[in-house]
RNA sequence: GGCCCGUUGGUCAAGAGGCUAAGACGACGCCCUCUCACGGCGUAAUCAUGGGUUCGAUUCCCGUACGGGUCACCA
């Protein structure tokens, strides 16, 4: 077979050749131990857990003084959905994720460039040509039936599937005939021809498990499809390749196709990338744990938490604690610090399946409000609101004094108060603060209804002094259950009941319900004083005449 | 079915030949307490299985089971 006559007849439009691209792509100059890695999703408008999940690769990028960049994986123009770049841009943003180089929204950055696939045409080509013209690439014309008939066939006879051997039906056909399909304009793909043997184990290093042992790829995969463009396998190995990547961090369901990924490495004479293979992150579906689905789970969305209003950096701490197994304890020591000060090591990663733990998450985001600031809350609620809840921005921006005064109660000092873990819980906490959204869920406590509740909202209006400490607020409160008939001390209401029409926590939650429309509360008095005395009053008659 | 990866409490997990097998979430109980939340203390709960190697295996090796993934001109 002559090859140069075969390459001219394939690629007659390529006249560069690997070379001109090895000195377009120089190595990077970096320091010594210096990552370099990416994030390539493909551009389905679907960002999810997963994509945030490698984009830990930009913390190795950072620790090592290497580069992080972002390449769009556009080989499949079916799948393609318009603005799904922005999406993505637009998620790592939300997360603070940044990219020193590659896709932007409105074109690119970065010398190793063009950082979208089918933009690269040229430079795929011209390696598959090279292959050819080594002899180890070829011209495919089996068409989809003739395929589907082939893996039918296997199936039955219970072989492997796969083009290889006698089903590599185009591997080793004379140049004439090729030439003459072509002549007919009939559709081609490229196929790698295969040298590997399904009896021989290559193995891998890999940055998170250690030595991976793999069987050694016996098919003629394809390189190019019909139309021109790479498919993955290819596309990845060129690009990674020139963009001089160093570390390729991906799912673990890739590893059964690394076999024809090392395998284009070597024999291109291309030094292989460090295969970090990150464990899946589960789900549990009735009794069995499976792979979060894209269908089927919501939460497998970046939107999700966004719209949940879990805040970005409590979604960081979960999944570093999920990714890191040391970084838990890190935190715990040093709560306050932010997780981009922690140290990311690849050999802290687990290698199984974990399930996805919402609760745990909850807990995590809930420990890290209470930690902040009433600003830091208000402007981080605000700026969900915008976003999701516009009546609710409108509010905030309306009455701020009102809504600081809400996020302020129980927060700092020793033991902050732990309400809510997300802007969207937190919304619905705040919500009896303001008048408008007040609403009455329990109902009055029943030892202090009727003529009680009418009594006790009474005395307890003619005593309110907005002057008093809270101290003697509270002493005033006694002072009042006593004199009704209730028990001040909750304990002696429990031993001897027939004495007291109630105790003090009737008392106190019928002036929670009055205020907060809810039995459980936090602590009155300072509930009163974000509300003010006007507010205060108000309610309280209100519910008195509410009966 | 072939190939590959994995298996420590309900969940996330530390431990890498000898430990009463950490810790966190969750559950439960007690305490604190004007409710709730917080906080404190405590309880229950784990090395899938068989066989090696070894004085000794959760830890090393082999088999089995189970779980997961993957076998496209999708990534």
């Amino acid at each position: 077979m002559d090859t140069t006559a075969l390459a001219n007849l394939l690629f007659p439009d390529i006249t560069k050749t690997i070379e001109d691209y090895e000195a377009q792509y120089p190595p990077r100059n970096l320091p010594e131990g210096a990552v370099v890695t990416r994030i390539a999703p493909s551009p389905t408008g679907f960002v999810h857990l997963g994509n945030l999940y490698n984009a830990i690769g930009e913390r190795l990028a950072h620790q090592t003084g290497g580069v992080f960049y972002l390449r769009i994986e556009d080989t499949d123009q079916k799948r393609e959905v318009e603005g799904a770049v922005e999406a993505v841009i637009d998620a790592m943003n939300f997360y603070g994720v940044h990219f020193d180089e590659g896709a932007t929204v409105d074109g690119e950055t970065g010398a190793y460039g063009p950082y979208r696939q089918r933009q690269r045409k040229e430079l795929y080509q011209t390696v598959a040509k090279s292959l050819v013209l080594r002899g180890l690439a070829y011209p495919c014309f089996c068409t989809e039936d003739d395929l589907k008939a082939m893996h039918e066939q296997q199936e039955a006879g219970k072989e492997n599937y796969g083009y290889y051997g006698k089903y590599a039906v185009w591997r080793d056909r004379s140049y004439d005939d090729i030439a003459a399909e072509i002549a007919k304009g009939t559709e081609w793909v490229l196929r790698f021809r295969s040298e590997g043997d399904p009896e021989n184990s290559v193995a891998v290093l890999d940055g998170i498990r250690g030595e991976v042992h793999v069987q050694e790829n016996f098919t003629d995969f394809v390189l190019l499809k019909s139309d021109g463009i790479p498919t993955y396998h290819f596309a990845h190995v060129c690009d990674d390749h020139f963009m001089r990547t160093t570390h390729v961090i991906r799912d673990e369901s890739w590893l059964a196709t690394l076999p024809i990924h090392v395998q284009l490495f070597d024999i291109l004479g291309w030094q292989r990338p460090i295969y970090c293979h990150t464990a899946t992150l589960m789900k549990m579906d009735g009794s069995s744990k499976r792979k979060l689905s894209k269908r089927k789970d919501p939460e497998l969305a970046l939107s999700f938490y966004r719209q949940a209003g879990i805040p970005q950096e409590a979604t960081w701490l979960y999944l570093l604690t999920v990714l890191n197994s040391n970084f838990e304890e890190w935190h715990l020591a040093n709560p306050d610090a932010s997780s981009r000060e922690f140290t990311f090591s690849l050999e802290k990663m687990g290698t199984s399946g974990s399930l996805f733990d919402l609760e745990k998450l909850d807990n995590i985001a809930k420990e890290y409000l209470s930690r902040q600031t009433t600003d830091l809350v208000y402007d981080g609620l605000l700026a969900w609101a915008k976003e999701y809840d516009p009546a609710l921005a409108a509010r905030m921006t309306e009455k701020e004094a009102l809504y600081r005064g809400a996020i302020g109660v129980g927060r700092g000092g020793e033991k902050p108060r732990k309400d809510y873990g997300s802007w969207r819980d937190a919304a619905a906490f705040l919500a009896f603060y303001d008048a408008e959204t007040f609403t009455l869920t329990d109902g009055c406590p029943e030892n202090a209804d009727g003529e009680n509740r009418r009594d006790i909202l009474n005395r307890y209006l003619e005593t309110l002094d907005f002057a008093d400490t809270q101290e003697t607020w509270f002493a005033k409160v006694k002072e009042l259950t006593d004199a009704l008939g209730y028990a001040v001390q909750p304990k002696k209401y429990k031993k001897n009941p027939e004495d007291y029409k109630g105790s003090i926590v009737d008392v106190t939650n019928l002036l929670r319900v009055a205020l907060t429309g809810r039995q459980n509360a936090p602590d009155i008095w300072e509930i009163s004083h974000v509300l003010g005395e006007t507010e205060t009053r108000r309610r309280l008659e209100a519910y008195r005449d509410a009966q």
